[in-house]
DNA sequence: CGACAGCTTGATAAGGATCAAGTAGCGTGG
DNA sequence: CCACGCTACTTGATCCTTATCAAGCTGTCG
């Protein structure tokens, strides 16, 4: 089966599943650019679009009424965020550094869903995968120790970077502490004292080389 | 579109989606017996069924490598539970008190999904609600205080059981502990505390009235 | 060079964990 | 019916981790 719908100013084929598997889709999307601390939408907004990443980070944060932020969750290069159950925006979207995003209109997309089975298929394990990456932060936030957090905070980077040994860093100690739920002084001392343990160097604040992985998966089940 | 499944020993009608919109749906169903305390599958468990809760409280729960557990949820009746994107349970199913659940063969069911809107969009929103509740777990779990994790589960279990004013507590202090990311001592503690302020009762220890529910949500955003 | 923002480090305090005793409730058996 | 033992819960004392408050450092940009 194969849908297409009416081509926007910036038609952008749908890039987010294997080409195999959605070939014949396309859907409209109008690229956006973000400059670094730029909020995409806030807590609270209707939902009209959903986004993927072209490049650049993105958090999705929540405030709290004390003013301290949640940061839920770091979306990447190819990854979606923003897709919603309800009407509106459940946390704001932000940009860590300047982006590149393209924004989907959501409406005409739940039917199309359900319309396709391999579109289907692709957004449920887009929404279990979610469940998993939400249950994986609870497990952290609810059982780890300063160490464990940020062990698995660089794990989680190097992975998603692709890179086995250096993390490059988008984000500021500040968006680490709220997406850790630890405070920017302990971020800080925690990644020093696993530089003088000899398990990371930091050749620069914003970058981190993995010198030991044991050790670091060590702190972790 | 009207979808029957062979019918198994104990038949039973799909009830976890609102009657109007899967009515034509049947699904075969066992239904099982199990003693509080009794595992309803493991952690890793091959995921062959997904289950709906009839009476009495499950936990679903993972193992760290130090012995500790942290409880991901807890289902009550008419809550659905066990439905994995990958091939393996990801998390252990226990049951908290004596319960009786149905099995359903998770087998064909997933194809079904996409031959269905209806069931289909029941899925969808069952998969997004999950993904909320993990994203508020996560919030609690990083930012919250006791006196917060405690009066934020109160709330939710008072919500859920449907009384505004008495919670039938079906867990033990080590499961609320582990739902929290608290210990049993502080659990208890900051229940007694809630007591000493008035604003809540405990008439016995598995039993506590919410009397004051401005200053429990006050403790919150 | 100075100003600024982001990061690091130090001193102290608070909240929760841990260790250690109790106490209450409940089912069992006498 | 009560004594017993068991488990769950509560409470107290102390310790430890992390938050908080405060100061200094580093790199960047004008």
């Amino acid at each position: 089966m194969s849908v297409s719908l009416s081509v926007a100013a910036n038609h952008v084929p749908l890039p987010w599943a294997p080409p195999a598997e959605v070939d014949g889709f396309e859907l409209s999307g109008v690229v956006m650019h973000i400059a670094a601390e730029r909020q995409i939408y806030a807590e609270g907004d209707e939902a009209r679009c959903f986004y993927k990443v072209v490049s650049g980070v993105v958090r999705t944060c929540r405030f709290l009424n004390d003013g301290r932020r949640q940061i839920d969750a770091f979306h990447m290069e190819g990854e979606v965020f923003g897709f919603e159950a309800g009407a509106d925006h459940r946390m704001a979207a932000e940009a860590v550094s300047d982006c590149t995003v393209i924004a989907y209109r959501r409406r005409g997309l739940e039917t199309m869903v359900f319309q396709d089975d391999r579109l289907g298929r692709w957004f449920f394990s887009h929404a279990m995968t979610c469940i998993e990456q939400a249950r994986e932060h609870s497990l952290l936030l609810g059982r780890g120790s300063a160490a464990q957090k940020i062990s698995a905070f660089l794990l989680e980077f190097a992975r998603r970077e692709g890179c086995e040994c250096t993390v490059e860093l988008a984000m500021s100690r500040q968006d680490i502490a709220d997406y850790l739920g630890l405070t920017i002084e302990t971020v800080s001392r925690t990644l020093s004292q696993l530089e003088r343990d000899g398990v990371i160097a930091l050749p620069s604040a914003r970058r981190v080389a993995l010198k030991d992985r044991r050790a670091l998966k060590g702190f972790n089940a």
